[in-house]
DNA sequence: CAAATTACTTCGTGCCACGAACAATCACAA
DNA sequence: TTGTGATTGTTCGTGGCACGAAGTAATTTG
């Protein structure tokens, strides 16, 4: 049995080493981690509230004081949904746009830094795994 | 190039998936997130506040308000360094003790429950990868 | 058309994290 | 011994995050 908690134990601090990245690279790019995770979402195109909160597991009273610090700061845009009056479409600003991108990449750099020093073979199975765990999580770092 | 870039996005999600199992499990145990990383990280005997900061890549400021609270809930208490008088140590009462327990039991569980449905095989690889992964990760959960 | 549902916001509360500034204590060297 | 500099922990102010309850407006449904 020593081997599958070993497994939780690894689980949970890989997930630990992997968010300080992301606070990390964050700050550096001037996001906060829940800007940085919202700004990735959005990376797909305009999203609604309702959608929004879902992919980013908050509520939506959690939503509104966020999207509303990162419209303030330039990054983001509330637009009309032209079919539903009630609703609202979020996106991504021409400056938002540039900070995700940036955060993006030197996230995806740092990673591979993590991961850089396994042999070929094991990268590979391990990378496979790891999609085979997270199926089924909304897509919060695009390819 | 398709492979690493699917690594940096299978990592973020897993880390996605543990974290929000992470604040469930707790929330089901009525500690936050960063008290239950407090408790779990205390599981090993008490600890100066300058060491468990570093422990838990926290400012000392930010520790001082999360003792305090963790304090007030009974769940921790600080007593003095009988070598350092200006130094404090914070340790598990009983409360803390059991709280963190029940915590961990059930967090492993869950996350055994994730890798479950792998080969046995492709478990212990993808577990021994991981172990190497984290080598240098401080033990925030234990085995 | 009335009632139920949905989309989003507001408000109040508590928690979290940071940095700057500070008091007490310690370690060490002159 | 007496500075002097480092270390330990706290306080304070600021800003952000997240929740739930309650509310408004628009849409859907019966």
């Amino acid at each position: 049995m020593r081997e599958t908690i070993g497994a939780a134990s690894g689980l949970v601090r890989l997930a630990f080493l992997v968010q300080n990245l992301y606070a990390e690279v964050g700050r550096g790019c001037d996001l906060t981690e829940a800007q940085a995770r919202m700004l990735c979402v959005l990376t797909n195109g305009s999203v609604g509230m309702a959608e929004l909160s879902g992919q980013l597991c908050l509520e939506r009273s959690s939503l509104t004081g966020l999207v509303d610090r990162a419209e303030q700061r330039g990054l983001v845009v509330r637009e009309a949904d032209p079919h539903d009056r009630r609703a609202v479409k979020v996106s991504l600003t021409p400056a938002g746009s540039t900070a995700v991108h940036r955060f993006h990449q030197e996230l995806t750099e740092r990673l591979e830094k993590l991961t850089a020093e396994l042999p070929v073979a094991e990268r590979e199975r391990f990378t496979r795994t790891l999609q085979r765990l997270v199926a089924d999580v909304p897509v919060l770092f695009a390819d």
